[in-house]
DNA sequence: CGTCCAATGTTAGTCACTAACATTCGGTTG
DNA sequence: CAACCGAATGTTAGTGACTAACATTGGACG
């Protein structure tokens, strides 16, 4: 039973291989066209495949695009800075050490897809609300045992925000790697950092 | 020609009567099925009226429930404050002095309104959406001549981020003044405010 | 080689939203 | 006051994202 399914490969790599195919198709279509201009149906006739098939393999439209690897990461880091600095102060400098460990990604899909999302309105909404939740778990890990929720729903938010608006300047200029604008970002919050 | 249409005020008044009933009914009808749950078809049939002239009032489903009185007056009273300040600063004390220089709102309407928007993901993300433009203008008044534009996207996003959360609070906890919470938001950024 | 299941297809439907055209209703004007 | 005109609303038909129920294929495994 444990081992039952071992050998069996290839119809999981079929499905991935179908997933990659709409991603890339989706992605190249959006550049072109435009991403609202686009329909699932002409994605999914790119890939050779149905419209409902897309959607087995992406819940919405939106997910062709919008993959967050790094949100679950994030918290974590958080949770590591001392409790007896302001929230704002260990929420910029978790996220620091967080983003200094990662490796830079692969930078020609990604910064394709982001910079994708950072001009299209609907995309930038649905990022937002893709980041609420990660905003909570920072907002938790902030959030001492007397702390004021307040500030540390606001730390959370403000910090993302600048993440956000970080990673998406680090899609558009093409020179600086993303650890670059990401601290830069993350300067503007604490500006009296050694 | 000038003054033709003085006369004509009852054509015009039963619009925005047609208007105020479609949110009305839209608000209630949210609150008690949820937004989502809630469909274009029943708010119409709610307020007497086709779906067609729901549109015709308002262009989207969320626009019911998203009205931005603040918007336009933000950027200009970051503008006032003096160049030499950090970006940051200006952002905040700016947007300190034009929320309590405003009037408090009709408490009712505007919390309720708040309070759904706060507590759903979809329209959350739609006023991130709408604040995109609030977000560049005030990007736009913070960048100086030589200043780092990505200080002043970040500044921009961060206190745009700060003022949400405090709005969203303060919808939530009944007690409490919007300029309260939203100083209290605002200090986060700024700890040392006289 | 036949069985089984993952992967895909088909059909039919809902809901937000759009466009083109038809209608009502009330105040203005002759 | 009656014909008129335009704002306000209705009707019809369609697109596109998404869902649900059911049918089909195709390849790995016994």
């Amino acid at each position: 039973m444990l081992v039952t399914n071992i050998g069996r490969v290839t119809p999981i790599r079929k499905a991935e291989r179908t997933r990659e195919r709409l991603a890339e198709h989706a992605l190249d279509l959006f550049e072109t066209q435009g991403y609202e201009a686009t329909t699932v149906a002409q994605i999914a006739a790119a890939a050779g495949v149905t419209e409902m098939t897309f959607f087995r393999h992406f819940r919405t439209k939106e997910a062709v695009v919008l993959t967050d690897p790094y949100d679950p990461v994030i918290a974590a880091g958080i949770r590591r800075r001392p409790l007896d600095e302001p929230p704002l102060h260990r929420a910029v400098r978790g996220l620091r050490e967080t983003f200094a460990q990662l490796p830079e990604p692969d930078v020609d899909m990604v910064r394709r897809r982001v910079r994708l999302i950072a001009r299209t309105p609907v995309l930038r909404a649905a990022v937002t609300r893709h980041n609420d939740v990660t905003e909570s778990a920072i907002a938790d890990a902030l959030a001492g045992p007397e702390e004021d929720a307040l500030a540390a729903r606001v730390s959370a938010a403000v910090v993302l925000a600048a993440l956000t608006v970080g990673l998406y300047a680090w899609a558009e200029h093409a020179e600086g790697s993303l650890g670059e604008f990401i601290e830069r970002a993350l300067a503007v919050l604490e500006p009296d950092h050694a």
